[in-house]
DNA sequence: TTGAAAGCGCTAACAA
DNA sequence: TTGTTAGCGCTTTCAA
C-alpha cells in the first residue's frame, strides 16, 4: 500500500542502500543518482517509516509527559498552557511529544516504567513534583533521561527548572501584611506536594519577617481546585474570628475563595483581601481582578522541553537547574490599606 | 543492555520463536516450556520492545491527537478535560496518545499528514472541526480512522460526536427573550468555526421563535478568549445603546464579558445579563456564577476515544455520528425577570 | 560510487 | 510441541 525504499529502487533500478544513502545525501552518491532518487521519491510520494527507523536507530525521537489528571472534571488551565509550551518547542526540535493521563499514586509508576522499558520515549518531562518523589527516584536509578518542572527533597540530583514559590509566597506576606492585615489565613495545598510545602513554608516566613505568627487554625488544606478553594475558603469564613486576608496556593483556589467570600456579602478588595499564585489567564479578569504571583509557565515549559533534549542528546546543559524569582502582580483583590473596623 | 528474546532463548535453550509463543500463551506450547519462559523472562527483567512489534504488526497502537493552540498564553480549560477524557480512555483500552500542538492554518496539515505518512498513529481525533475542514478532507481522502468532535460542512460523512450547538443556543436564547430582554448582543466567534456558526444560527432562531431579530450592530466577534470576550463586550456596552444582556458564544469568553460589565459599575444578574456555552468548572464559581449550555467535555472525550478504537479495528459503531442534546444551567448571571428601567 | 549483507527485535507461516 | 526461515523498513558496515 504504500512505498518503501524498495519499491523507489526497483524503480530507478538502484539498491536500496543507495537510494537510503541519496535521501539522506550521502556524499558519496553521485549527483546523477541522488536527483534520480530524490525525484522518483517525490513522484511516488514516499515518506520513510518512522518505526523501522527507530528499530535502526534505537530511539525514538518521542518525548514522554504523563498529566497528572485528578477525576474527571480535571481542568487545570495550567495545564493547557504548560502541554503548549513543550509541545510547541518539541515540535521545532523535531521531537514528538507522548502523553498519558494518570493520576498521581501506586499505578502511576507502571505507567513510567512501562513507557521507559519498551523504549518508546528517549526521556521524560515530570511536573508537579512531591516531597518525596518515586518518579524521580525510579528514574534517577535507572538513568533515563528527565527534567522536572519543581524540586524535591531526594538526595539524588537531576536537571529542573523551578520558580521559587517560597520567595514568591514571601512577596506575597510582606504585601499582605504591609496592608495591615494581622489575621491572615492560608489556603494551602496537599503538603506532601513540594511546590505546596514551599509556599506554605514561605508564606510562613514572610509573615514571620513582618513579626506576624501564622495561626494554625489559619491553616486549611484545599485539592488545588476552584471548589476546594471555595468550600475551604467557606470553612474559614465560618471560624468564630474569621480572617481578614485569604493567601491561597494557587490562583483556582483563590478564584473559589473569591466566591465563597461574595457569597457571604463580603466586598473582595474591601472586606477581605486574597490572594493567588501562578498568574493564570483568568486571574486578570476575575472579580475582582486577582493579586497573585507571575509564573511564565509556557516559557517553563519550553525552557523544560529544551533542557530535556540536550540532555537526551548528551550537549552540555548551560546550567544543570534554574531558579527563577518570580513577580508580584498587584491587582484588586486586596484593595487598598487595611483598616481593622474595630 | 537490554533484555531480548534472543537472550531468554539463549537462557532456557530453546528458539526465540518458542519464546515468544510461550509469552503470548499460544496453546502449542508445552505447559512446562511456558513455566520455563516465563520464569525466566521474569528473572532476567524482560519488556518487549514495543517499537519492534509496531514494525512487525504494521501498527502503533496509537491515537493523534493535535491540540489547536492560540499564541503562548493558551490556556483553555476545555481541552484539559477532553485531553483528560480521551488520555484516560485510550489509556485503558492499551492505547497511547502522542499530542502535538500546532496553530490552525497552513502548516498544520503538514502535521496531519507527516504523522498518517510515517505511520506514528493509527488514528486521529479532530477538535475543532472548521466549515471547511482541509484536515477532514485530507483524512477522509486518505481514508485514514478518525473521529471528530464537531461537524463540518463537507460532503464526505465521517464519524463525530458534537453536542447541538444550535440546540443549546435555542435555549439560552428563549431564556433570555423569556425574562424580558430585548436589546440582546451576541459574543460571537470565528465563523469558520462550525460550532460558532451553529451557535449564532441557534440564537438568531432562538430569538426569532421569540419574536425578536437579532442587530447586526449586536454581533460582534471575538477569539473565544476570556482576554477577548472582555474587549469585545466593553465595544458592545460603549455602544450608544448597549444592550441589557449578552450571550457569549462560549464561557471563556462570558467571563470575559462580566468583567467588562462590572469595570463599568453594572451589576451583573441584574443591570446586564450575561449568558455563556460550556460549562467549564470556572463557570460554577465565578462571580456570579454563570448561566450556560452544559457540554460533558470529558465524556465527550472519551466517547469520542471509543469510537476511534472500534474504527481502527474494524468494529461496527453503534452509530456512525452522536449528536447530543445540550441542557440549560441556570445560575445567577442572568438573575430574575428584567424590567427595563425606561 | 555502488551493492551485498547483516541486523535492529519481533511475529508468523510452514515444516518437521 | 518445536524450530527454521522469512520478513516488517530501515541503516550501516564492508567489500567491490
Amino acid at each position: 500500500m504504500s512505498v518503501t525504499l524498495k519499491d523507489i529502487a526497483k524503480k530507478v533500478g538502484k539498491s536500496v542502500t543507495t537510494v537510503s544513502r541519496a535521501l539522506h545525501d550521502y556524499d558519496d552518491v553521485s549527483p546523477e543518482t541522488k536527483e534520480l532518487v530524490h525525484r522518483a521519491a517525490e513522484d511516488m510520494g514516499y515518506t520513510p517509516n518512522i518505526i523501522a527507523q527507530r528499530l535502526q536507530k534505537q530511539r525514538t525521537d518521542t518525548i514522554g509527559f504523563i498529566l497528572p489528571t485528578f477525576g474527571p472534571r480535571f481542568s487545570d488551565p495550567f495545564f493547557s498552557e504548560f502541554l503548549a509550551g513543550i509541545g510547541n518547542k518539541a515540535a521545532k526540535l523535531g521531537y514528538d511529544l507522548l502523553v498519558s493521563t494518570h493520576p498521581p499514586g501506586e499505578e502511576e509508576l507502571k505507567t513510567y516504567r512501562r513507557k521507559v522499558q519498551s523504549y518508546l520515549v528517549d526521556g521524560f518531562i515530570i511536573v508537579r513534583t512531591r516531597r518525596k518523589d518515586t518518579r524521580i527516584e525510579y528514574l534517577c536509578q535507572a538513568g533515563f533521561p528527565f527534567v522536572a518542572f519543581g524540586r524535591t527533597e531526594e538526595a539524588c540530583d537531576f536537571p529542573y527548572v523551578d520558580e521559587d514559590s517560597e520567595y514568591g509566597m514571601r512577596l506575597l506576606a510582606h504585601h499582605l501584611a504591609d496592608l495591615g492585615h494581622q489575621r491572615i489565613a492560608f489556603l494551602a495545598a496537599p503538603e506532601e506536594l513540594m511546590f505546596a510545602h514551599f509556599r506554605l513554608k514561605g508564606f510562613e516566613e514572610g509573615l514571620a519577617d513582618k513579626g506576624i505568627q501564622l495561626d494554625e487554625k489559619m491553616v486549611v488544606f484545599g485539592d488545588l481546585t476552584q471548589r476546594d478553594g471555595f468550600r475551604q475558603a467557606t470553612s474559614l469564613l465560618d471560624l468564630p474570628d474569621p480572617p481578614t486576608a485569604i493567601a491561597a496556593c494557587n490562583d483556582l483556589m483563590a478564584l473559589g475563595a473569591i466566591s465563597a467570600a461574595q457569597k457571604r456579602g463580603l466586598i473582595v478588595g474591601k472586606d477581605i483581601a486574597i490572594t493567588g499564585f501562578d498568574n493564570i489567564p483568568l486571574a486578570e479578569h476575575s472579580h475582582p481582578p486577582l493579586t497573585t504571583i507571575h509564573q511564565p509557565i509556557y516559557q517553563i515549559g519550553d525552557m523544560v522541553c529544551e533542557m530535556l533534549i540536550k540532555r537526551i542528546n548528551k550537549e552540555p546543559l548551560r546550567s544543570q537547574s534554574v531558579l527563577q524569582k518570580p513577580t508580584l502582580v498587584i491587582r484588586e483583590s486586596c484593595g487598598e490599606k487595611y483598616i481593622n473596623p474595630n
